[in-house]
DNA sequence: TTAGAACCTCAACTAAACTTGAGGTAAAGA
DNA sequence: TCTTTACCTCAAGTTTAGTTGAGGTTCTAA
C-alpha cells in the first residue's frame, strides 16, 4: 500500500517542525487531518507539501493570516499543485520585490544621512512612512536643523 | 534660557511617538532622563536624536536588544553625533546588505521554483537554513521526488 | 483658586507564532 | 504482556514591542 497516512510525528520529522506546530497549525486552520481509531491525526502525503508552503511563504515575510487567505483562495483549498504554486509564488515574488525596494531605498538613505552628515533625523524619510520610501525611488539627501531648536 | 528641557509628553509629540513609549524604552534602558522638583521626567533636547536613531535603526530591522547593545557602545553610552551616527549607519546598512541579499536569494529560490516546475519543496533551499542561501548565490534548480512517497 | 491638562506608577492586556507542561490514552516492539 | 514511545487535549508560558487603564499627583492658566 504506498502512501500510507502519516502521523503528526512523521510529518515533523520530515518538514522539520515541532508537532507543537502542526497541532498549532490546525488550530488556526491552515492544515486539516483525519483521525485514526485511536483519535490520532493522519496526513496524506500531500501534507508536506502544504507545510513547505507555508514555510516557504514566511520566510517571504508572509503572515500565517496572508498564507491562510492564499491558500483558502485555491479551489477547494486545495494543496497547491503545479500552476497553483507558481500562481502563490508569483504574488510572493511581488511581495518580496517590494520588500527589497523599500529596503533598498532605506539603505541608499542611511547613506544619504551619513553623505550629508545630516542629523536632524526627525524629518529624515527614514522615520517617515514607508510608503513615502516606497513610492519614490528618492535616495535623499536629508533636512535641516530642525531638532534641537 | 534657550535648550530649555523637554517634558515628555513634548519629545513625544516632536518625535510622534507615544509617551508610553518613551517610558518603556527607559525601562528598558534605551533612553533616561532626569526628574523635576515634582518628579516629572526632563529631557536633554539630544534625546530627540537618539530617540530618531532607535526608529531608524528599528525600520531597518534592528532590535531595540540590538540598538541598544549599540548605543552602549558609544564612549560613555552617549547619544551619537556625527562621527558615531556614520559608524553606527555603517554597522546597520552592512546588515541590511545582508537582508538584502538573503531576500533576494529566496527570491531567485522562488522563481528557480517555478521555473523547474518541482514541488518537491522540502528539500529546496527555500526552507533550508538561512545562511545556506545567504552563503552562495546559488538561483537553483530543486531536487527530487522525495514527498509523496 | 480651581478646573483641567499633563504627568506619575504599576499592573494587565495585545498580537503573532509558537513552546512547554500536566495528566491521560494509544500503539509498537521485545 | 509489558514497557516505552508516541500521541491526545487543554491551559499556560514565551518573546517583542509596545498600549491601556486605574488610581493618584503636579502644572498651568483663566
Amino acid at each position: 500500500m504506498p502512501h500510507s497516512p502519516l502521523s503528526v510525528g512523521q510529518v515533523a520529522k520530515r518538514c522539520d517542525v515541532k508537532v507543537s506546530t502542526l497541532h498549532f497549525y490546525e488550530e488556526k486552520g491552515l492544515i486539516s487531518s483525519v483521525r485514526s481509531a485511536g483519535n490520532q491525526r493522519r496526513y496524506k502525503p500531500e501534507i508536506m507539501r502544504r507545510v513547505s508552503v507555508i514555510k516557504a511563504a514566511q520566510k517571504l515575510g508572509v503572515s500565517l493570516q496572508d498564507i491562510k487567505l492564499s491558500l483558502a483562495s485555491l479551489p477547494n483549498n486545495r494543496t497547491p499543485d503545479k500552476e497553483d504554486w507558481a500562481a502563490l509564488s508569483q504574488q510572493w515574488h511581488k511581495l518580496l520585490n517590494h520588500r527589497i525596494k523599500q529596503l533598498e531605498n532605506l539603505r541608499d538613505s542611511v547613506s544619504g544621512c551619513i553623505g550629508c552628515g545630516c542629523l536632524s533625523l526627525v524629518h529624515c524619510p527614514i522615520y517617515n512612512k514607508d510608503d513615502y520610501l516606497a513610492d519614490n525611488g528618492e535616495s535623499g539627501a536629508i533636512l535641516l536643523n530642525r531638532d534641537n531648536e
